[in-house]
DNA sequence: CTGTTAGCGCGTTCAC
DNA sequence: GTGAACGCGCTAACAG
């Protein structure tokens, strides 16, 4: 391993010299620092992150932090394109990513002091609740941080925070439900978290502007990714009086699930019987017929939120919330009753 | 920041008495050393690992380099369930996971030297290949490596491998194939990396096994999650003179999108062509029909590769290769001839 | 402009 | 058994 101390040898100079040339410092003379960093490079010199992120008390890392389900883990189909987001920004700017388990410390003041103790420049907090101590804290704390499609309203206000246009993917989406002539439309709400609060808002909204009331029946309470639970809310909605014409699913890994149940039911989806998504996954795309949904580029969003926490660490000020637009994604999965 | 100095002061004792408690040194008698423990948790004290490792020359750290396309990225489908295993099984034992990329250091030397100087304790490459200088330096190099899936066959003889038993896989779906009384196959191969050298192994065997000799009729080239090809491979095998009965494609994301090019040619998947695909992706089971499929179990490679990379680390010698077993799913898209 | 020097927090050798 | 002291490699304050 060749130190600045080689190279202080090696070119007749003291180290601080070389760490001032290393640094494009302005006190040096052009010359002496190019020929620095000549020997430097001629010597195969790598700067050892370890002994500078213990002196300067940074490091040129940011954490990431999960907070999706065990049971989903990393396996959430959104998480790899966030991650994907954020690294490709990250790395652009000479960052690394540590990936952070929220299992290893119990209580937050712990978090904190590890993460304090790992000298990380910044940590992005995917899908955390402010009823969790750690994340309440955290963002208190003196560590910055950005908040990645959380749980509650108060996100937006307290830190910053980058999610979807939730309110307006879905109110694009009842649009286009709307127009196909439906009224008896069912929204499968997820857990009640923001994201989910916003989607009904824009599904109330666009129900509104054709005059259609929103009444406590078109909505049944759902869970994200919760594959199992689909078959029962299904056969509750059919056995109502006036069963819906299309059913608003939470997610699309649920609508997809939902196109087998209801083709074991003898209905044809899309004919009979109409179905929507909401994340824009390729699964939607492969099944038969193609799914109505609505896109969230979550790439997008994982890359904007890197962008957000490095303006943070530079003392950069910044809106504290980042909205990233979604897209509408038409398929064949809503009849036309006009 | 709470340091062994603050605990050192708090009990009355030197920084080298408290760094030995800490580290259960056993030239401390029990009482001192339970005593100065009991001290640091309550101020509060958490180990700064930057300053340790910086002292040890090395870092509760593992890096995982990643040589996916660029294109698919960590999006790769099967990408988070080998993070997850692998996860799982570091923060278990108290290790980290640095995000690397390889686009940050261009040549060898450099890759090698950074991450020393991060004083990462080993290293998981995912799908590397000899042919990059990069991995097969880095393999050679002083740092523990453990490969994921690689590309060349050499690499089950030079370092630590941990992959899927491929092989038996594809011998276990062609058998399933074989018994529904199919004869006329075509297996569309991936790109000639070791795991597709390993599957057409396993399907010449189970062919040679039922007397059916193994021609070049029965492969065609094809890509891995290269689905714009798709189609055009399904019309060249459609306009042979006698065209196949069953198809094998080289994924789940192929065998799904085969469906919806042979659905509008006319044709019903399970009844008059047969459908085949590998790695077992939930997309398979949403699907209509279920797609036949090899399950591969990445969170367990990803798990068995951190523990292999542990015991390398501890300094345990440890078998070559290691071969996480595949599981046959029986859907219903291949057609009974018999 | 450049060199000397003092730590960052921890682990470890060498004395006592 | 325990403490004093040095150094891991780098940065920055202070001299000159």
């Amino acid at each position: 391993m060749v130190t600045i101390k080689d190279i202080a040898r090696e070119g007749g100079v003291s180290v601080s010299t070389v760490s001032r040339a290393l640094a494009d410092s302005p006190l040096l003379p052009q010359a002496t620092c190019v020929k620095i960093k000549e020997i430097a490079t001629r010597l195969g010199y790598v700067k050892n992150e370890v002994a500078s992120s213990l002196k300067r008390g940074a490091s040129q890392t940011i954490g990431v932090l999960s907070f999706l389900d065990d049971a989903l883990g990393f396996s959430h189909p959104l998480f790899a394109d966030i991650l994907e987001g954020i690294a490709k920004q990250l790395n652009a700017c000479d960052y690394e990513i540590l990936l952070l388990s929220d299992h290893l410390s119990e209580d937050a003041d712990q978090l904190i002091s590890s993460l304090h103790a790992k000298n990380l420049s910044g940590v992005l907090i995917l899908w955390g609740s402010l009823q969790s101590q750690k994340v309440a804290k955290l963002i208190e704390s003196d560590i910055p941080t950005v908040l990645i499609d959380g749980f509650d309203d108060e996100m937006t206000a307290m830190t910053n925070f980058v999610t979807s246009t939730n309110e307006i993917g879905m109110y694009d989406l009842t649009k286009e439900i709307l127009s196909k002539g439906h009224t008896n439309i069912v929204y499968l709400c997820g857990n009640d978290y923001y994201v989910t609060r916003e989607r009904i808002k824009g599904f109330c909204r666009a129900l509104q502007e054709q005059g259609i009331p929103c009444n406590d029946s078109m909505f049944h309470p759902a869970e994200y990714y919760h594959l199992s639970n689909v078959k029962e809310i299904i056969e509750q909605l059919l056995a109502r009086k006036n069963p819906p014409t299309c059913m608003i699913f939470p997610d699309d890994y649920c609508a997809v699930t939902a196109y087998g149940i209801l083709r074991d039911k003898g209905y044809t989806i899309g004919k009979d019987i109409s179905v929507a998504g909401f994340d824009g996954l390729g699964i939607g795309q492969y099944a038969q017929p193609r799914l109505t949904t609505v896109n969230q580029d979550m790439g997008a969003v994982g890359k904007r939120a890197a962008d957000v926490l490095l303006q943070k660490i530079r003392g950069d000020v910044e809106s504290n919330v980042q909205f990233v637009p979604t897209k509408l994604i038409i398929g064949e999965s809503i009849c036309d009753l006009t």
